[in-house]
DNA sequence: TTGCGATGGAACGGAACCGTATCGTCCTTA
DNA sequence: TAAGGACGATACGGTTCCGTTCCATCGCAA
């Protein structure tokens, strides 16, 4: 029987890895060396290191889908991006993201696996919360979802993977008035 | 005397590497064996594997600076937009900037590279084109810069990069629309 | 013609990597 | 107490990589 403690270690150090060195440069023997583990214990649990890696972050990636609801599209909105930047300033999520998102562009098991279990499923979601805001009459019917789902979740991926500056005091704010603003233009 | 062609075939070679696999799993050998050159031919010219890629991506980073003046706050937006849109869609930047971008985050002398070569003169660059506007009087005087520059790069960035799907007909100019109306409010 | 220098190709040492195998040790369960 | 299995550690073969070195060839200038 595996042990738990030890697929924690496992999983906290490969973590750990593609943070400090992306994907392309994570290696079996640097995760089990940070994981204070033998490659054994890695190689039981998976048969391979893109397995490893499909497994591991297909996890979480679906654990972390969450969909506010407050009952007002302005109140959505607000949740929604609190929510995004609250993952993103982790810092292991902020550089591990951006990584990933490189890594779904090119050929690959990783890459199906990030378009099918992480975006798919996470842009849909967030169709939902404009969808409601049409079903009470917040947005016209003939709302544009699609763009408005990329000035949904762009800027402040914008602003917290690639310019990598702090949010200044009440920036969250601002940015939701301009994103309820572009919705309705 | 280096022949200029031999270094335009290793350059070219380098990008479609960087395409295909990514900075992490860049191999100076493979760049040789696709230039259909000697590795000496590329050690001749730069002495490790890290300066080489500093120096060919700073180079055409520098050089695609480009800014657009039509005289109005939503012709430039538009021209902008449509160079970026130009630019993303080229298959090799797609996949390069992203990678990059991830890059970028991480610690290292290409890190400091893109820094200071290619993500602070183009957000430089582009915070003149609201200046314009501001002086034109098309823009409040107390327009926060910084957060409309993520409006201006973050929804198109992010549909072309992370969601990575065709766009439909009047894209761009319903972009623009949305992109003027989070301007102003 | 002679000589210089860049070239493609090949090989090298040393290091890292993957996936497998083999230890002796420890923990759990019967 | 005995048996089984997961454990950390270590080493292996085979591959890849970096950066260097050597070689025969080719182009060009004196």
């Amino acid at each position: 029987m595996l042990q738990d403690d030890v697929t924690e270690a496992i999983a906290g150090a490969f973590f750990e890895e593609l943070a400090d060195n992306g994907y392309g440069r994570l290696s079996v023997d640097a995760v089990a060396r940070r994981a204070g583990v033998g490659k054994a214990a890695i190689y039981r649990r998976w048969n391979s290191k893109d397995r490893m890696a499909v497994e591991l972050i297909s996890a979480v990636a679906i654990a972390a889908i969450d969909l506010p609801d407050t009952g007002s599209l302005r109140g959505d909105v607000r949740e929604y991006l609190a929510n995004a930047r609250a993952a993103l300033q982790h810092p292991l999520v902020a550089k591990i993201v951006p990584d990933l998102l490189a890594e779904a562009n090119r050929a690959g098991d990783l890459a199906e696996a990030l378009l099918s279990a992480v975006r798919d499923p996470r842009r849909a979601k967030a169709a939902e919360l404009l969808h409601r805001a049409i079903a009470r009459g917040e947005l016209p019917d003939d709302t544009d979802i699609d763009l408005c789902l990329d000035f949904l979740a762009g800027p402040l991926y914008w602003r917290l993977t690639a310019i990598h500056t702090p949010l200044p005091a009440g920036y969250l704010d601002r940015l939701t008035d301009k994103t309820v603003a572009a919705f309705l233009a």
